[in-house]
DNA sequence: TTAGTTTCTGAAAGTCATTTTCATTTTCTT
DNA sequence: AAGAAAATGAAAATGACTTTCAGAAACTAA
């Protein structure tokens, strides 16, 4: 089943309703590996799509969220930021504070590290998040 | 040298002043071990010491977090919390997503593992923020 | 297909934490 | 003690996010 099926099937089952705006968002939102604040891919979407609305966009943004294809990110820099689930391995990011660059990374061994930091202390782990910040190989040279 | 002469230190070498109500923040944030937010600790001010404005509490935190006197979390719930560093060995945090508490934990192995990432990414961590959420061990019984 | 019901949409207004402004007060330096 | 610089508190501004609402579009059943 692919991804905008999966979207469909939530909709369905959810009792909404299936939109070309929904679907144009989607594909946008597929269709690139970044990293969207609202706010930016509401200024992408407006290039070809002028009458999509910013709450829209947010609204369907949450959707993605709620229905497992996108997951919401946090770098602090005050813009919540989606990410699309590709299905593939987990991972966490690396965010450079010069540039802005978001390098992916995963390490099952942290993973693991976690678990036991969990059962310690009686807790039952529901997310995580791990974020690493700092300058990447570019702006360190640029130093 | 102790904590109140390290801001004190601070506010000299910025050409800042020494004031009633920076002091008076100071000691009562110091005297506690809560992940205070600017309303928070707003409020409990606000008991013995009417007349401290909100703004003047929040930029008094922002100093904190400058001098090295606190460290600024966030852990989704839409309000920056500020913790202080006791000298104490760095740590993380576990988060209860049912009744709010803050467990903190230290596991240096993890800290090991995510220097190798960088290295991988020749990327050079400033910090970071690894946070664990899910249920601490009295919400996991009562479910 | 169509009528009828429900959900969507976009614009604008509302929230809420945070930040800034500004007139006044306080601190610090000579 | 006087002047210069910074701090304060109240209120206004900001900015991301969320809600409202009236008209538009999508689904459902006959």
């Amino acid at each position: 089943m692919d991804r905008i099926a999966v979207f469909n099937n939530y909709l369905r089952h959810q009792g909404l309703k299936n939109t070309g705006q929904r679907m144009t968002i989607l594909e946008t939102f597929l269709g690139s590996k970044s990293h969207y604040s609202t706010e930016e891919l509401y200024l992408k979407l407006r290039k070809n799509h002028p009458k999509i609305g910013y709450a829209t966009v947010h609204r369907t943004l949450k959707l993605f969220a709620e229905c497992g294809l996108a997951t919401e990110l946090n770098f602090g820099d005050g813009q919540t930021r989606y990410e699309p689930l590709n299905s593939e391995q987990h991972h966490d990011h690396l965010v450079c504070i010069e540039c802005g660059e978001i390098i992916e990374f995963s390490e099952p061994r942290i993973e693991k590290l976690q678990e036991q930091v969990a059962a310690r202390h009686d807790f039952k782990i529901k997310s995580h998040r791990h974020e690493l910040y700092g300058l990447c190989s570019k702006c360190v040279s640029n130093d």
